[in-house]
DNA sequence: GTCTATAAGTAGATAGAC
DNA sequence: GTCTATCTACTTATAGAC
């Protein structure tokens, strides 16, 4: 009845700017080779969105947006179910961006591969990105200082960082781990989250370096 | 005296192709730009490499393979000096991608862009690069399990995985890292190795998802 | 809003002179 | 081993008909 079909055109533009710029890489992609696939007309590119860049980061844009809003609504709701639970804050961390690649809505593969992309876009593209991490990483940040008031604020900023590195590597190269994991079997979605959060969780416990030395057999001072 | 300057062209491309691919992208940099920093000839590329990709190649087989060599020349000690030692292991994978950064001898920012590159690039290029990780790979995991081996295979592989994740991200986003810290002071390469090896060996050694919840107060059986 | 046609520029690759 | 010149193909972008 309604006339849906006449406007999706932008919708279309930007599903097949996502699979090709995830598949193909960004640079490597046309915007014919994007109209085509979208099966539209070159020019819609120009019309919906103007340059090619506006597209890429409405692309982005799209993706992330409900992915961090997702994270900081499980932080809040963390925070006040269980506030002494570190386990939990990195939980919603890394869950919601996990939980993209079994997200049958988007075809999670090429949504991961696309994350994967801007880890490798010129600073240009990456600066006009950047800002929609923003709020996750003070308030993560943040929330993380709670749980682990020993460490100084560099010690902090480099634990968060391994964090993002561990989840956005997972994500990126989980296609690549699937294919080199040969015959062995990697699991479900929900034992990969919880893998991953105890492995980030045992990191940011780890002894500060600024209390050196109480591993092994290490006795306080002489 | 000597006609050095004869034909180390091939080494004045390889540079300016890795400074160029680092900060212009694989893809978006053209072998004409190449030359052009080069001083030398479009011809010459083809020439010297065959092609593109040939080139993209050489380069990056030419800083991996060092790299992946200390490695392997770190481990054998760490596993004979200090065989109980989890920190030495991770140690000798993380402190020779790090240590690049600090490398005069090679313009480290440039280099651990080039690394982020890799994690984008075309599938077709990254399988030809990856072989050159395979050693690696397969010697740390037979390491990392000698230390852990109450992890079963898939949590080995993901663990040495997030390893990898913490160290690539750093690595590749070092610079961004920089910015991103504002008037955070982010200390010392020998700090930064040190800080990341406590968080991956924490993280390494987080207990096993197949024995659950000993955590809090939790115990055993009923 | 969508199309065709085309402008104007750049890409990788190669042939052949030197 | 290095050069110029050029081929062929593909790129983004735009003007203007419908």
């Amino acid at each position: 009845m309604s006339p849906v079909n006449e406007s999706d055109t932008r919708e279309r533009l930007l599903d097949a700017a996502e699979k090709l710029f995830a598949e193909t890489g960004i640079g490597a992609t046309s915007l014919r080779a994007v109209t085509a696939e979208a099966q539209a007309n070159l020019a819609s590119v120009h019309y919906h969105f103007g340059s090619k860049e506006s597209l890429l980061l409405e692309v982005f844009g799209r993706r992330i947006k409900p992915v961090n809003h997702e994270r900081l609504e499980r932080l809040d709701k963390a925070m006040t179910d269980a506030p002494d639970d570190l386990d939990a804050i990195v939980r919603s961390f890394v869950a919601p961006a996990l939980l993209v690649l079994a997200d049958p809505e988007m075809d999670g593969h090429h949504v991961s591969k696309l994350m994967g992309r801007f880890f490798s876009e010129p600073a240009e593209i990456k600066m006009q990105i950047f800002p929609l991490f923003d709020e996750v990483a003070e308030r993560f940040t943040q929330a993380l200082k709670q749980h682990l008031p020993h460490l100084s604020p560099t010690e902090l900023f480099w634990r968060f960082h391994y964090m993002v590195g561990c989840m956005a590597f997972s994500l990126i190269e989980s296609e690549s781990l699937e294919s080199r994991a040969g015959s062995l079997e990697l699991g479900h979605i929900e034992d990969n989250i919880e893998g991953m959060v105890r492995f980030i969780s045992g990191g940011l416990s780890a002894p500060s370096l600024q209390t050196p030395a109480v591993a092994k057999e290490a006795d306080g001072e002489a």
